[in-house]
DNA sequence: CTGTTAGCGCGTTCAC
DNA sequence: GTGAACGCGCTAACAG
């Protein structure tokens, strides 16, 4: 009887469930994707037949039908940095148990490669995409413009219109640094800094306009590639030969500081007795070790969930009043400040 | 003319690239996905065209045509580990160029999770799957021989036929690091744990069958949830209060050994000198703790290499020789021990 | 609010 | 070694 069954995947169409429901195909798969322009009578019919017969959507025949497809694409500048990847467990969080399947667009914090990794994954239609900040090239804005693709952007906040955005404000989280340090009298201060991407530089900015506005220079030492613990312990070290007499050390990421925070030790050095240090992220790490470290608490988690979720609102037409969603920093305050 | 490029994706056709190098779309297929029976002039006619009509496959209609995708689903126990992270990205380092997509399945350390996350991935009819070790539920097992998808397993090594894997000797390791403690006159030795996983307990067994044999017991502390950094603190610290003899422990993993470095310092406890430490994975920072920790280097970089040109033989149908690779350890003495 | 028609772009089957 | 025809399972369009 079967006798099609060969090629067939064996599992039920939308056209049995329609059939068993008594109604066309179209009404099934109109209720099933809760297209509110259908009788509830009938919708409920459908979505009885379908748990009835088990079944299940085929993405690949939707996307083919449809010209898009259910996959979001994460655009991250790294995966080892653990930050990122506790934005990409929230993003999944949310997006897997709605049917989305969730994309990894690791860029290695090369503008060239996340144009070349968009123009790849345009190739399964994504349905939508969430960027790193605002920095892509504009052949990569434009490509997601001309593909109609909703956007939200992560990490960093914007003024401009037509932009969706979840973060918090990196200038200020250095801005709060630099403040907190003036108020526990430190005068000599210093940014280290490493991977610099348009965050890390906008938080450095941030730290040295609050002081310049308190009239405190700022020594700076940045270097351009990646930041490792390891890295953060020859920094200071350098800084320290270059201006003994710095007081405070704001680094731009908890790495960095830990490793510091290590040479200080070896070097037999006292934080913050002699030097004060903060970081940036509070890793689990950075409440336990010794001396325990002042650090921003950024988002991260909270920056996956609701920038999932407003793509939810996107993909869903809905009409988003918020297009700027402020998370917050907290200033953590330990023992290494 | 083209009135009916309303519905249409608007990029170039198999059927267009077929017209252009004068053959039929089957033979265009056949040429683009190198099947060998293909008339090499014909077939380079077809990448010619393919190449000037800047033609991209479509993967749904791929996907729909013939019933398995281009997607390969990674299935991990967390992402809060960086361990898998690292694995993670060298399987998308290696798939995604040659067009396969990464999903990822986190199962939170759940062998039901698993099996649910396994079961929702079907309907994508993923084209392969790599998983962390081989404690699926015999539910997951049956999904995954049902749908005859390409299983390839990371992190363990089995002598069962038929099973492909990819790791090294988790109770070899515990091993190396128990002759370590002997060769440096430790005997009071305890092996720490958290996140009982196969692979926890299975390098807590070789610890202790190797102190066995050289006529040593092995204290042991164990808890069942999730590792961190901070309970390495506590497991320490109350290790300590019920056997203040011990002079040498072996740590599941770094975060726990880093805890306990830290709650070391803050109790004055000399380590090594009083008890030496041992940590397994060899996180980045371990090499910089003060002081640095000795711990077991796993390949997990390699581990996912090597998972991934595995599946990518078994795609292609390729003969595999090895269906296990042993990619071993190495134990890095450090200061701790 | 519902159904009919007509593909989406590709690979499988089976002839040649 | 090559091709014609068909169908994978679903949704967009438009009429009713």
């Amino acid at each position: 009887m079967r006798k099609e069954a060969s090629r067939a995947t064996g599992r039920p169409t939308l056209a049995e469930v329609a059939h068993l429901a008594g109604v066309s195909q179209i009404t099934a798969s109109r209720a099933l994707r809760d297209v509110p322009t259908v009788d509830p009578v009938l919708a409920s019919k459908v979505r009885e037949a379908s748990k009835a017969l088990g079944y299940v959507p085929n993405p690949a025949a939707r996307t083919l039908a449809s010209a898009r497809s259910q996959s979001v694409v994460v655009l991250v500048p790294a995966l080892s940095n653990q930050l990122f990847v506790e934005t990409l467990e929230a993003i999944h969080t949310v997006l897997r148990p709605r049917g989305y399947d969730v994309l990894i667009g690791n860029f290695h914090y090369s503008r060239e490669e996340e144009e070349e990794v968009i123009r790849n994954y345009l190739a399964i239609q994504p349905c939508g995409i969430l960027l790193t900040g605002f920095d892509g090239t504009d052949a990569s804005l434009r490509l997601l413009e001309a593909n109609k693709i909703p956007c939200v952007h992560m990490m960093e906040l914007t003024k401009a219109e037509d932009v969706y955005s979840v973060g918090f404000s990196q200038e200020d989280a250095g801005a709060a640094i630099a403040r907190h340090f003036l108020a526990r009298g430190r005068r000599r201060l210093a940014y280290v800094a490493a991977q610099l991407d348009a965050r890390v530089i906008r938080r450095g900015e941030g730290f040295k306009r609050a002081l310049a506005e308190a009239g405190v220079d700022a020594l700076e030492l940045a270097v351009p590639g990646p930041s490792s613990v390891g890295l953060g312990g020859e920094l200071f070290d350098k800084l320290l030969r270059q201006h003994p007499d710095v007081d405070g050390i704001f680094f731009c990421n908890d790495d960095l500081a830990h490793g510091a925070i290590f040479e200080a030790q070896r070097q037999g050095i006292s934080v913050p007795g002699r030097v004060a240090f903060v970081g940036f992220n509070d890793l689990q790490i950075s409440a336990h070790i010794v001396p325990r470290l002042t650090s921003i608490r950024t988002p991260r988690e909270d920056v996956g969930k609701h920038a999932a979720h407003l793509m939810l609102a996107l993909l869903a037409g809905a009409e988003v009043r918020d297009r700027t969603i402020d998370l917050g920093f907290e200033l953590v305050v330990r023992e290494s400040s």
